[in-house]
DNA sequence: GCTTGACCTAAAGTAGGCTTTAGGTTGTAG
DNA sequence: CTACAACCTAAAGCCTACTTTAGGTCAAGC
């Protein structure tokens, strides 16, 4: 594999070069060396920086990327831990699914207010539900917190 | 409809007074008035953090969300506004199940490296032309930015 | 009459994910 | 030579979405 610098590895990605030293130093990437005080990567950064990617866009935090595409990840990849994570998508694709389908009806929805509307409100109890779940887990009480 | 207090509000739906102040605060919410220096909410706030508890779970900002769900929107819901949004979050629906796929089929994939999954490489390659597709459009003439 | 709990405000603090700033080092083109 | 682009570091700054803090009001119960 080639070797190039950060600025090549920007060009490509369409990620700028602050956010790239941002993730080195964050452990996400690695450069595999230096050429005078310039970072040098090997071009499988690029494949790494897809993953990386691939995480953004699902929600996961930069912690939670770098556990599921460790660096070196040739032997140390937690197959467990995909499963996991791809469980987790799958849940959240179900929320979207029924926002989706909430403000698709909104959106053709002839009563005046949303509110009165039978398919909507049938969407809004729905999460309602998962609310009181929520609500009676974690209880206030007390002021804030 | 009866009159409840933000304590109520925050009990009902699990949400912290501090978050339901600032929420009014940025004007995601309204009371309808006040007792003393105590607010005084109408109980279909109760509907109303559901639509924005509903959007910011499909990944929404507070901004975006106020302009979904107008205060006093009886009359002004933007009908193509939602119907965006719906699409917005239909795309992101595909770019999970591409995610989930590619993590699923990463934790079953016998390949040692998940690089050298034919499979893998295959949604590799679609999450890059999404890459550089964003890459060309905004490019990066200089250091940075 | 005083403590307590639930409320109030303004302002500062926090975490994640970067970007910007300020100042410095190189390789190369003119 | 020297200008300049492209790189470097450390540290500060920024945005979102809140939470925490500090200090205060008020009604109810003892």
């Amino acid at each position: 594999m080639a070797e190039i610098d950060i600025g090549e590895v920007s060009r490509r990605m369409g990620i700028p070069v602050s956010a790239l030293r941002f993730y080195e130093q964050k452990g996400l990437i690695r450069s595999i060396g230096r050429n005078g005080l310039r970072r040098v990567f090997n071009t499988d950064v690029i494949q790494h920086l897809t993953l990386i990617m691939l995480g953004r866009e699902a929600g996961f935090s930069l912690d939670e990327i770098r556990n599921m595409f460790p660096l070196g990840g040739k032997t140390s990849i937690d197959r467990g831990l995909l499963s996991a994570k791809a469980a987790e998508i799958d849940r959240t694709i179900r929320r979207l699914t029924s926002m989706r389908n909430g403000l698709q009806h909104a959106a053709v929805c002839p009563e005046a207010n949303h509110l009165d509307c039978p398919s909507f409100q049938r969407i809004l109890r729905v999460v309602e539900k998962r609310q009181s779940a929520r609500s009676s887990r974690k209880n206030s009480l007390t002021d804030n917190k």
